[in-house]
Formats: structure tokens, sequence, C-alpha cells
DNA sequence: ATATTTTACCAAAACGTTTTGGTTGTCAAT
DNA sequence: ATTGACAACCAAAACGTTTTGGTAAAATAT
């Protein structure tokens, strides 16, 4: 069923069948109904492939998600799919689609970009992983695509974003340990490039500072974010090397599994000899022994807040808009008092 | 730059452009090497969305990813990138698109497929979680799409399929432990609407009965998919009414961390005082304390092989092609002999 | 030398929409 | 009664390809 066919059964034209369905005034209200009625009664829906051709619109959002390394690395993004899942509710409503391309590597990714631009013709995207200097915010600046970001840049060009607020966070949970007695804190971080990571690492830093806590490098580590299997190792060995730690932060769930399991085998028992605090997802949340205190952020709600800001018409092409999310602390009992 | 500008560079009609590129016979070599520079030369991609309604055809495979409940439930499938980056890969050399839906409920999922069909055109389409009884392959097989499942139905329907073999890597585990002189085995499984957990519950019990042990029903436990969170309190309230249990096979990664839990909440040492084995995953292989004793499969290459068998243009109609993988188990310490 | 086949090209139709630039008839204002 | 505005419709062009059904020239066969 095409639209020939429904216009010659509602002995109507075809201008006048698409009008009444895409909405416009100059199709009477009764008119528009009936034709409504007749495209649900033959199942009609417009063959998206002619209608982006002659419209010029592709009703698709693109997103690149980099599966970097092994499998595993994924999972530092066990965010990912609360985050889709936000995305996905609010396309749903407008029918428009979600196209996910997938980079196994830096190159793959921008590679992935130009594909959704110069070949799908993709005016609607969705950037993740944000670097501290992000080449794509120049990319899609230069040939005027409209797009949001999860993630700012350091410089802070004036972009649409959405982002966890990643300073604040770790200040909360800093100070939070530093009111528990803790001062010798570690922090395993996620490598600075990424501005989220280079943002906590701030946060750290000031929060310390504003304590009168000195920073000390020993305690402060950095993964890569495709070698995340390589966190037990360092992690033990920061352990080793500095008896006097007494709580660890994580920025990701994968380090912080890391970190229980180098405690257990050097025999520190979590909550007790030692603190571990992370940020939330699932593992931590039901899944490991001990459960692990957390800070916890809306990630869905963000998604769902990009996909809004993104689509949002009214939106005018020199005003972005931008939206942080605060997070809040799940105690789990995985943090002691130092005495 | 579109086909029209191209031909008038090339000093050709948009039929010989189209055609060179095409890869048709009826255009000299001379010509088609010249037609592939110009196109190079000023980044000449095709549009698609023209190209599919001319010709008919959408270079996209469809596949719907279910993400019921919390986001939990996806870590079942921890196997779900790998399976993608196989696809992945080998939809990259064909510059073939991957389209992914996703579906938070069942009747979500349906619905699904139904877009992909009718709104979307899609004729090609990979099928994951298939159940014992499926009402997608009687969908697909009514409107005559190309498809490939990951995994069969109990009634063994004639379509293309890749799978793991389930039963076989059971009936392993299941010696394995019966070897090392198990005898009060528990098995956690996932609900046996999926036709995988039913596979693995045939090869328990035909594996018991081989080695005469005789079928506890109290040690068998099923979890549904949509609520993994429970995981925990079913072991845990299993292990105390079952006090004889030695060890334990988990159907998920997720129910064997919450095995782990379980364990270390009841005081009982894994791998001294009981015994865990698993199917093989990013968590259990890098991050669960102790790591579990895992049976693995080449999930990437089921992605690879299920797309080779979806695009296999030499495939007849009615010619079905299988592929079942072989699992080995990779020994992590997680499994005692029992005196 | 002529007939046939093959090679290399092309004009025009087709795909199913949206959009442009109308037309016709009705109603209110002058 | 005439004009202007507006409501409700429509024919045709446009979007950028692929495919169909050719033609002319060159190569081969008779």
């Amino acid at each position: 069923m095409n639209i020939k066919e429904l216009a010659k059964k509602l002995d109507l034209s075809i201008t006048t069948v698409s009008r009444a369905l895409g909405g416009y005034s100059d199709v009477s209200e009764k008119t528009r109904q009936r034709v409504k009625k007749f495209a649900i009664k033959y199942q009609y829906s417009p063959n998206p492939y002619a209608s982006t051709l002659a419209s010029g619109k592709t009703k698709t959002v693109g997103y690149v998600l980099p599966i970097y390394g092994t499998n595993t690395s994924t999972l530092n993004q066990g965010n990912f799919f609360q985050f889709i899942s936000g995305m996905s509710d609010e396309l749903l409503s407008e029918s428009i689609q979600l196209q996910i391309l997938f980079a196994k590597s830096e190159q793959e990714e921008i590679q992935a970009y130009k594909k959704l631009i110069f070949e799908q013709k993709i005016e609607n995207i969705v950037l993740q992983n944000i670097k501290t200097e992000d080449l794509r915010i120049k990319l899609l600046n230069k040939y005027k695509i409209n797009y949001v970001a999860w993630g700012k840049t350091e410089s802070n060009q004036n972009f649409s974003w959405v982002d966890l607020d990643n300073k604040g966070a770790v200040q909360t949970i800093t100070k939070y340990l530093i009111k528990k007695n803790h001062k010798n804190i570690s922090y395993i971080n996620i490598s600075e490039k990424y501005n989220f990571a280079n943002e906590r690492k701030k946060g750290f830093l000031e929060c310390l500072k504003l304590n009168k806590i000195k920073f000390n490098k020993n305690y402060y580590r950095s993964i890569k974010l495709e070698e995340p299997d390589k966190s037990f190792e360092i992690i033990t060995n920061m352990l080793l090397e500095n008896k006097n730690i007494t709580a660890i932060i994580c920025s990701t769930e994968f380090s912080a599994l890391s970190a229980i399991k180098a405690c257990n085998n050097l025999n520190y028992e979590i909550g007790k000899d030692i603190s571990i605090i992370t940020f939330d997802g699932p593992l931590v949340r039901d899944l490991s022994t001990p459960p692990i205190t957390a800070a916890s952020f809306p990630v869905k709600e963000l998604g769902k807040k990009a996909i809004n800001i993104l689509l949002d018409k009214k939106k005018s092409q020199y005003k972005t808009i931008n939206y942080l999310a605060k997070s809040y602390i799940i105690e789990r009992g995985s943090v002691h008092f130092v005495n």
C-alpha cells in the first residue's frame, strides 16, 4: 500500500493525502480525519526512503559507540544501556530512528562520523566520551551538523551538552571520606584525555586543598579506557607501595571490582581495613561482594535530555543548551571510619 | 556531489556511471577505472535513500535488542557486544548497515520486528534469544523475510541458525564435576521458555542419568531473564535448604556472581567448601573474586557466521544453513575435589 | 563483402514521497 | 455588485538513484 493507492481509495489527490498526514493547515479537519482512518485501515506507512529523498530530512539520529579492545572495555559503559534506553524512550514517541555505528579504534570512530554525515546524510548526532580537546566537535561544527554531546570539552566551547556533574560528585565523595577521618585517599581514575576524568581529578585536588590535605601523587593512578584489565595489577602495586592508604575512590565500576579483588588478595577487609567508593552501576549495585558505596547519577534521564535538546525546534542555531545532572551517594557499607 | 554532476565531469551518461560503479560488465574496464578514480576524487557516494528507493534493496540488516526491566538484565548478554562486534566486522566489509531497535518488553519486541519489516522494508534480520516456541519465526516465514537466528526452537523448525552447543557444554561441565566426585550438583538456570536454557537443562539431566545420579529437583532453580536481581535470594535459600550441595552450575555470569555473594554470605569458601562453574564472560574472566571456572564459547565468531549465512547469495531459499559452536572449559580454581 | 555478434554506451522510465505554485469556490468587507 | 481574503483542494516538478530497453560502432563469422 502506497500513497497513490491510498489516494485513489479516498478519491483525493496524492498531495492532499500527504498534507493531511503531514499536519498541514490547508486540509480540512474532516478530510484529515478521514485520511487518517484510511491510513490505519490499510496499514499505510510512508516509505521512509522516498520521504527522506523528497524532503531531504532523515528522521534519524546518529550515534557512534566505541567498542575498543576487548569486550571488557564496554563494561566501563555499564551506563551505556541506561543512556540508550533514555534516548530510545524519547525517540520512539517521535518515531525517529537511532542509527548506531560501532567503532573499534579512534580511527574507525572518526570514520564512522564521516559515514553518518556524508553517506547517510544524517543531520542529528549524539556524541559520547568527550575528550578535553575533541576533534569531533570541530568536524561537526564545520559541516553545521546539529548535535548534542554527553560531556563537555575543557575549553568549554560553545555547544549543547548534557553531563554528569563530575567535579561536584568527586568533591562530595572526597568530603564524605574526609568526614570519616580519611587522610590517605587514593584515586583510581581514567586517562585524563577524557574530560570527565580530567574534571574528576580537578574536583579531587580542589577538595583535598580545601581541607588542607597534601596531594600525594603516589596515591593517584589513571587507567587507559582501552586497558581496563590492567586495573588489578596497578591497584595491587599501589597498595603494596603505599601501606598508608585507607580509602580508594574508583572512577569506574570496573576498577572498583578490581580494587575489591586486589584488597581481598592482600587480605585487607573492605569496610574495615580499607574503604572503597565508586560511581554507581549494575555491578556494584547488586553483584559485588561486598556491595560498594557509590555516587549515583540519573543516566537514563541524561539520555532523555540529550534527545530533547537535540530535537528542540525552538532552539536557535546560536543558543546552546546545557544540562548538568547532580549525584547523590548511596551508602552500602564499604566505607569505614578511621580512628 | 551527486551522480549527475559526476557524470558531467566525466562526460558520460548517468547510466554508465551508475553501472560502472555497480560492477556491470557492459562498461569497459578503462571507463570503470576512470569513473572510480573520479568518484574518489570528488568524494562521491551514492545517496542511500535514492538508491534504496530505486532498487528496492535496503543494504541493511535489522536486529532487535531486548532491554527488559532494569539495565542489569542486559548483563546477561555480556555476550551481546561480542556478537555485535562479530557481525559488525562482516557487515563493514560489505558496507551494509546494522539497524538496531531496542525493545523494553515482549510486546514492544514484536512491534519492533513489524517496524523493521513494514516501515523500514528491511529484508534481512538477525534474531536473538530464541524461545522453545517462537512467534517471530512464524512472522518472518509468513512475510518471506530472509533471517538467521542465534539459537533454535525446540521443534527444530527448518530455518538457518547459528548456536552455541548448549547441551554439549552442560554435559561437559557436569561430567567435569562428577569426575571431581561431586554428586550433589545444583543448577541455576534461566527460565526454560528460552530454548538455550531448555537445552541446558536437558543436557544436565541426561548427564546425571548417564552417571546414575538421581536428579534432585530441590537443587534446580530457574531465574527469569527479566529478574536477575532475584538470583541472590534464590540461591541463598536453596543453599540453606540443601546443605549437601557441593557444586553450583550457573547459566549466566550474573547468577554466578550472585552465587559468589551467597556463598560468601554463608561463609562457604569457594573452591574448598563449594564449587561454582559457569559460562564465560568478562565478569568472571577478570573481575570476580575468586575467578570462576567457566565454559567458553567463541561468541564473536558466531556473530560473523550469522552474517555470512544471512548474506550468502548462493543460499537457496529452501536450503537452510546451521552452525554449532563447541565450548571448552577454562579452569580458574573455583572447582574443588570432593572426598 | 555481408551478416551476425559483441562491446560500450545512453535516454527515459521508474521508485514513492514532499513541495511548489497554482486554481476554484465561498464568505466577508466595501 | 465588486473586491479581497481565505479555505480546500490539486497537477506537476523535484529528490537521486537503478533499471529497462534500446542504439551505434567494432569485432567476428560466413
